[in-house]
DNA sequence: ACCTGGTTTGATAACGTTTTCACCAGCCGC
DNA sequence: GCGGCTGGTGAAAACGTTATCAAACCAGGT
């Protein structure tokens, strides 16, 4: 153990300067091709030198760059996730889901924002590709035709997820939404109620359009007829919500019952009813697409149609990658299940007593 | 007007291959370098030359690649992002704000998550250095001594937002955590409140402490003693603000009041208090820090302290993009003010009339 | 021994940009 | 009228990687 004098190259902690490849060659005593080729296709070089390199890439913490492997390739390990709207719980949901497989395969994540704007998606899209993602995942938005003829265009790679595009047939991720939504109006229908409204959203929305499908197939199903003024088209919106209960409550034949089609309008609908001093479930029972955390803490517990979100994200990743290995493979579209979450705004009595208390008060209406 | 033989070249539309900054040169008969400068500093360069440039590069639609231009200079024009947790609303909204100035600055957002866990963060920040980004903000998880000393080492700009991490000076955008729980605990104990517990946070984040510190202060501040038994430190998620209050209500002399000091942990009291069957807030008021979008539709409405989220991503942003400008300037901490936002969960009479039933019960709870 | 075919390796071009350096005018001051 | 500036321009290097091509090697068959 003697004294070690301040040597200059070897004081650093190996990490400081940036490991190239390089660097790695001469430690491994090889040509630079050699570890290209090792990172590329392990088999086509010999297990000495193999060894050699993967343990001088391991000792600098090699990490090829970025920046020079897609200006060599045209082409990044990164993935662009865009989304309608970053401070709705359901999309932030599935970009958790595409995170997880993302990160596990190595890639990176390039977020980007819509904001429910075709100009603006128009842009980021462009951006992105520019970038030179290795693909997209979006919540597409723009219904025009010829939409996404050249910002998607190979080699670029596309999944689009919860919304189908409308002249565009990428591989695809949704939930049932016709078989969720036919489920919870009946479900409604089937405590009673004769007037089952709809607050549903823009109709250019493949979500939307479902919906609304889901719900008029349920009310045929019961024998009940389409009352036109019991649907009211929002924006997928809070202010949405509250302006289409208004307008119900304004109605001379008022609705007992509304399936709120997402989940922000749903937050709308419970601000308008509160504000009204209208009683739920007891004036107006409600049941909601989409769960979220605090569906519990709501005012009632709200009655919801969970979509597994998470996974429509891990999905959707999955889809990307497969493709990005296999370009040549058929479009694949999946669809994932929804599952009615039964609390207390739908009115149904549960499982549990129901207190004796006059309705509408119960105190643990849970 | 000759019929034009399919020339090979020409047929392309100009713009689907890509336009490199040599096919500008030779359109603008300059060199490379020329048109390099015309981007770099437009004066450097002659008024007839800059104008033929920037036409061709108009012609062309040139965008330089972002690829070539890192691999040169080492950095790129992206920031990496990263957060604690995607799903919690705040810290969505804040990156929604940093979005907001990167975007119009032409910066590309690179989201990580970190989870909350310190090796992950540790390893997205080691991703986000060697993707090259100009800059990073992040809500710092790790407390050890040096866990930033290397990765976050120069040439890297970095800030810090919500929390100030524990051995480390980096510009930090911060709410006045202390002033604002002091608000709050002093609203609760202006209102008749003689037993206000705290439902805390984990002590190695700084806001947990300094909301710790507001809450004995506004206690000390009106006379009262500070009980330990009164306060709890969870977890800054759901189940901690759960089993917190679970705790409180467990206990022989029982707080009236609850300051909880983070919205994922109010959610999980209100489920507590929910399940219970405990009334708020005749029975126990709530105030939480942090207000939520869907806060007016909570269990009674939540009465929070309201953090300006998307004015700390902005910020935060600002912050950033001024260093990355001049390296040298000095650290700097903004401050941000929380506002105290009424609603029901506390107990305060409202300007507007009580309703007339009989308290407890209140067919309009809101 | 010599050639043949296959396998493994190294040298090198290319990707698109920025930046340094040198060059060449023209202009000022002597 | 000549030397030294100054301001504008082009040539070329460098960034780190991958892919192509040629060289070297090794074994086996003639």
């Amino acid at each position: 153990m003697t004294k070690t004098p301040a040597r200059r190259t070897a004081s650093r902690p190996a990490g400081n300067q940036a490991a190239t490849i390089q660097r790695v060659a001469d430690r491994a005593g090889v040509s630079i091709a050699t570890v290209s080729r090792v990172g590329a296709d392990p088999r086509a070089v010999s297990d000495k030198l193999r060894l050699r390199v993967e343990e001088a890439a391991r000792a600098l913490n090699y990490r090829p760059s970025r920046a020079a492997r897609m200006l060599r390739g045209g082409t990044s390990q990164a993935v662009g996730v865009v989304i309608p709207d970053l401070e709705n719980p359901f999309f932030m949901s599935v970009v958790r889901g595409i995170d997880l497989v993302l990160q596990a395969a190595g890639y990176t994540l390039l977020l980007a924002n819509s904001d429910e704007d075709a100009a603006r998606e128009r842009n980021v899209l462009d951006t992105l590709r520019a970038e030179g993602v290795a693909g997209i995942i979006f919540v597409p938005i723009n219904s025009a035709r010829d939409a996404y003829r050249d910002v998607l265009a190979p080699p670029l790679h596309t999944v689009a997820v919860d919304r189908s595009p409308a002249h565009l047939r990428p591989d695809l991720v949704t939930v049932d939404n016709l078989a969720g939504t036919r489920l919870g109006v009946a479900h409604l229908l089937g405590l009673g109620h004769r007037e089952v409204a709809l607050l549903g959203g823009p109709s250019q929305h493949s979500t939307a359009t479902e919906r609304r499908q889901g719900y008029e197939q349920a009310l045929r199903a019961a024998g009940r007829p389409i009352r036109p003024d019991l649907i009211y088209n929002g924006d997928f919106r809070e202010a949405g919500g509250y302006d289409g209960m208004r307008t119900l409550l304004a109605l001379p034949r008022r609705p007992t019952a509304v399936f709120v089609a997402n989940n922000l309008m749903t937050l709308g609908a419970f601000r308008a009813l509160h504000e009204a001093g209208v009683r739920i479930p007891e004036q107006v029972a409600l049941v909601g697409f989409d769960d979220m955390p605090w569906a519990t803490s709501l005012n009632p517990p709200l009655t919801a149609l969970r979509q597994p979100s998470q996974e429509i994200g891990s999905s959707a990743a999955d889809l990307l990658l497969g493709r990005i290995a296999r370009p040549g493979r058929a479009i694949r579209h999946l669809i994932l299940e929804t599952s009615l979450v039964v609390r207390a705004s739908c009115g149904a009595s549960l499982p549990k007593a129901r207190p004796k208390a006059s309705p509408g008060t119960h105190g643990s209406r849970k």
